[in-house]
DNA sequence: CAAAACGGTAAGCCATGACTAACCATTAGC
DNA sequence: GCTAATGGTTAGTCATGGCTTACCGTTTTG
C-alpha cells in the first residue's frame, strides 16, 4: 500500500497545477499529441512537454509514439491510486466524525 | 455541477501542498486544535493556521470553538467533491480508452 | 539526402506562495 | 481585573517551480 499512497501523493501534487489539470482534463476527453494540446492552451509547446513529463512520472498519463508524434492518453491507474487515497481518508474521517457525534451525544 | 467541480478544483489545489496534506491526513485520524497540529509538524503555529484557512476555504475542513481552542475536523463534503471530479474524468478516460482500443481493432 | 514536422531538454527569468517573527484579539482561570 | 492560553493576522523574506527562448535529436517525406 505504501507504493500506492506514494503514487496518490504524486498524482495530487501534479494535479495541483492549473495547467496540468487543463491538460489532464483534455486528455480525459481523448488522447492527443503534444502540439495539439499546446495549440489549445495559453502556454508554449515546451511548457506542455514539461507538464506531460510530470504527469507521466506521476502515473497519470501514458505515452506512445506515432511517427514523430507522441500521443498522450490518461492512465486509469493514476486515478485509481488517488481514489484509494481519498477513500481511505474518507473512511477515517467518517469514523472520526461518528465518534465525535457519539461523544457529543453522551454529554447530553 | 459547476459549483461542485469548482469545489473539487479548490480541493485539488489545496492538497497539492505537502504540509496541507500532512494536516489533512492528521485530521482524518481525528479532530485537533491548531496548537496540537503545529506541535507535530515542522512548521510554526502561524503557518498551520494559514494552511487551515486554505483548507477551510476549499471545503475540506470545518472549524468549531471550544473555549479558546479552535477544533478542526475533516469535512467529508470536500472529499466527496474530489471523488466526483475524479470519477467523471475516470469515466471519460475509460470511454476514450475503449474507443481507442476499438479503433486499433478495426485497423487489423 | 535535404527539408520539414514534431518534441524533448537546458538555461535563465520571474511570480507565486510557504514560512517566520511580531503583534493583536478573545476566552479561561485565579 | 490580571495573567495565561490559544490562535488569527500582517509584513516581509526566500525558495520553489512554471514559463519562455533557443537548441538539438529523431522521424517522415519529397
Amino acid at each position: 500500500m505504501a507504493y500506492r499512497s506514494k503514487a496518490a501523493v504524486a498524482a495530487l501534487e501534479s494535479l495541483g497545477d492549473p495547467t496540468r489539470r487543463a491538460i489532464f482534463e483534455r486528455l480525459s476527453r481523448g488522447a492527443s499529441a503534444v502540439g495539439d494540446l499546446a495549440a489549445n492552451l495559453p502556454v508554449t509547446r515546451a511548457a506542455v512537454s514539461q507538464h506531460l513529463r510530470v504527469l507521466k512520472d506521476a502515473g497519470l498519463v501514458t505515452q506512445s509514439a506515432q511517427g514523430t508524434r507522441r500521443i498522450y492518453r490518461i492512465d486509469p491507474r493514476g486515478i485509481g491510486a488517488m481514489r484509494e487515497w481519498l477513500d481511505a481518508h474518507w473512511v477515517n474521517a467518517l469514523d472520526a466524525f461518528k465518534a465525535f457525534a457519539d461523544a457529543e451525544e453522551t454529554l447530553k
